[in-house]
DNA sequence: GCAAAAGTGTTGTACTTACACCCATGG
DNA sequence: CCATGGGTGTAAGTACAACACTTTTGC
């Protein structure tokens, strides 16, 4: 039983559309795919889906990232509403944006052939359908903002990291180089890492230690007024 | 002709929200309204209303801002979409939030009346309808950072605004004590501001001097690189 | 032995913070 | 003449930016 109120008042097609974003090889990458359907079947599109009925807005989104990537429990926030009358020159729909970071070394490149999906280097990114170059642009914004007061950027690993990639991660992100003892001194003083006694022999011949993220000593270090800062 | 890959999913009713800010007091104000209708009639709630079919979010926005305020070109700014299941118990609705700045100096107080209007004081906010608190707390967030890292703070007043009566304003966005030559000193580094040649008399005897935000030495200062910072 | 990437400290500069007194005016 | 809010400068501490060489090891 409806309130009267709510009636006779217009009802939309909402979809999501998700930013996902990986590391590798130095550069920040983001998923896409050639859209499946008509209108503008093959052009370059971000990962999405229609909300349905009983499902909120966020379960939505983890819904198109469990299935275009198998992983659960990924890191995820809203990035905009988008609600232009032509944005989808199909048919009138509002979407939500969200961006998700992605351990890219768990993907499953089987993934990649079944729904037609490409990691393209955010440097390069295509045209886009509709308003998705936008919603990249404002998801990286975001990002950079994110990254740089919490210490959200450790999802885009598996556990451990260098410190050499976590500095070439930041600089995809921000676009713009780092000073590399600068870097590493802010890092040291807010004294969250661990230095692991392993090290990563791929990238170099010295090899490069591999540290972990210290989330009870994060929450000591919140508790004490301090804030992340990179 | 609406192709087959949009048909069969789910439309929903979308509301916009917005949160008005005004600033008046040395405090930061919300224009909330009694809820005219069932379900909650009465209780404290937001000024909103629903999306028809042929506009954009923004420009529902700007309806309801018009409608509440009858001014125009109101600087507002998304905040967020919400959609979870029951946040409208009345029916599933998914919201997006706007905040908006105006000219409360400007407010036409006979629209008080009409629409069982009143100006709250954000540190005294009682509770509202469904998700609305959240909406307020997280524009009240997201102000904060806007204000700090862009001039939008200048529409709040209407041209000209004295040097405490801005501080004040940050005091109450912040929810801080500032210093005050601290505040002067960082504005004036800047050199964004005209000292016009009268005077506020209202709040102090001696009388505050009058400023006004120079747009014009604005775009200059942001094309040499420089930031809006307080 | 050399190329390639990892690791490590110091110094000058800019920014941030803390802080106290005189001024102008209306009543 | 006094209460009220407006206006002003300096010094210490902290954070940031710039900068170059040594180490390790696979080839």
């Amino acid at each position: 039983m409806i309130p009267t109120y709510y009636e006779n008042n217009a009802h939309f097609l909402i979809a999501v559309d998700c930013i996902i974003f990986g590391f590798r090889k130095k550069e920040l990458h983001v998923l896409l795919t050639r859209r499946p359907v008509e209108p503008l079947k093959n052009e370059w599109s971000l990962m999405g889906g229609f909300m349905e009925e009983n499902e909120s807005l966020t379960r939505a989104a983890e819904k198109v990232l469990y299935r275009y990537t198998q992983q659960k429990n990924i890191y995820m926030e809203q990035v905009a509403a988008y609600g232009e009358v032509n944005r989808d020159i199909g048919d009138r729909v509002i979407s939500v944006a969200f961006y998700a970071l992605v351990k890219m070394e768990n993907f499953d490149t089987s993934l990649a052939r079944k729904f037609d999906a490409r990691w393209i280097n955010v440097k390069e990114l295509p045209r886009l359908v509709f308003d998705h170059n936008q919603m990249v642009y404002d998801a990286l914004r975001l990002l950079q903002y994110k990254v740089s007061t919490k210490p959200v950027i450790f999802n885009f690993f598996d556990e451990k990291f260098t410190l050499p990639a976590l500095q070439d991660l930041y600089e995809a992100i921000y676009q713009m180089p780092m000073d590399k003892r600068n870097f590493r001194k802010k890092l040291g003083t807010m004294d969250l890492l661990d230095k692991l006694e392993i090290k990563d022999k791929e990238s170099s011949k010295r090899g490069a230690y591999f540290y972990s993220f210290n989330r009870e000593r994060y929450e000591v270090f919140l508790s004490e007024g301090k804030r992340f800062s990179l």
